[in-house]
DNA sequence: GCCGCATGTTCACGGTGTCAACGTCGGAGG
DNA sequence: CCTCCGACGTTGACACCGTGAACATGCGGC
């Protein structure tokens, strides 16, 4: 934006993270080299420590900043659910919340392998919220979000209110399991809509451990 | 064991892999340095390469070797689990298995915290799955397992058999989720109970997703 | 207009993975 | 029994890395 060619540079900080960013989506967060990303900006590799601690901090904040993506596409997948579904009843509504919520999570991390693993990575938002332990973790906004999704399926009497408690938790779980198969290979899918197929079976399984009977949305 | 002081060290590759197993548990798979590894068994570091073509193939052995001791476990816990059922109907029978394997891997991701990042990270078995594309993974038992699993509840009529496919990659999709949340911090439990407590309500939930009317083992 | 301090720079160090060339032995073949 | 060869390990070197210390620059407030 206000990029002065001149020996200050006016906004490095979020230029390293989105240049950092662009590294590990490109090469992942093990060959990420600090002196790379100094360099891509045409500024000496040190000049990073005043804004960063260390190489550790500086994709701290990339996790960060991908935290918050994440919550922004549940969100929006969330919005868009409600959209679709707006001439719905109080259930449709419900089961169409909380399966745009899973798929958004599985969606961001098949589109951002390299940040989702930087995220859950030793780096990643945990870590970064045990470090400052006392602080909000860096993306309260999924978590919320997800809660939300469960508290409505409570409301709309999909599932029990005994089933409530720790069921944001659960759902959680399953999501990142899938995820985390997915970006690490764990699971291979043959084709795109296998992998979809398997998800949508998935939300299901989700939605009866939960304790619905109900499961279409 | 046949340890000559000689110039010949006599089984280095295993040697190599064992301590480089005790590093990465002592300091995670980040830090992990092959000279280190080397110095420690009194070698020098570019001995390795006579063994691995790299330092990510010396991981890729680590995690393995997890893989393997993973299997083992799961095969030890069930193995458990049938003897203290031994006189129970199928049914109990069926339902400890199945919450034996998902037991037995949590179990393992909490006691190898650094191992589990190691073989579910950029080196680990599934990775390696890839580049040998055509083999098998390295651990075919956990998964061999998890199906038989699978397979006893259907035989024990716990679930239906529509349940039976895909139910296997299902329930490793939550157990794994469930112990890649607790090793990555990002499922906070006070005290062990609590973890434990978490860890059975979630078997109970996936028996219910799988279609599970009875939970009880 | 000057000066302080945030921001970048340069120099330096120890450590890392890896390549190339060279020693050293143990075991097979005469 | 001797010889030699190939598997195994060594030394030296290189490029790169994260990071600390001392120095340079120039913008904002007096």
């Amino acid at each position: 934006m206000t990029a002065k060619a001149t020996y200050h540079h006016g906004d490095l900080r979020n230029a390293l993270v989105e240049t950092a960013t662009e590294l590990v989506r490109a090469g992942g967060g093990e060959s990420f080299s600090l002196r790379d990303a100094a360099a891509k900006l045409g500024v000496s590799a040190n000049a990073t420590y005043r804004h960063f601690d260390s190489k550790s901090a500086l994709l701290t904040a990339v996790a960060d900043v991908g935290a918050e993506k994440l919550g922004q596409k549940m969100r929006r997948k969330v919005a868009e659910a409600e959209r679709q579904n707006e001439r719905g009843d109080a259930t449709t509504l419900a089961i169409a919340w909380f399966k745009a919520t899973g798929r958004a999570y599985v969606a961001f991390a098949i589109e951002e392998p390299e940040i989702f693993r930087v995220m859950y990575g030793p780096h990643g938002v945990c870590q970064y919220a045990r470090a400052r332990a006392g602080q909000p973790p860096a993306d309260p906004t999924g978590a919320l979000i997800l809660g939300e999704a469960v508290d409505r399926l409570v409301s709309a009497g999909v599932i029990g209110p005994e089933n409530r408690a720790g069921g944001d938790v659960r759902a959680w779980t399953v999501f990142h399991g899938f995820s985390s198969a997915v970006v690490e290979g764990a699971s291979y899918f043959p084709t795109k809509a296998a992998r979809g197929q398997a998800l949508e079976e998935l939300l299901d399984f989700t939605l009866r451990g939960l304790g619905a009977t109900m499961l279409t949305a």
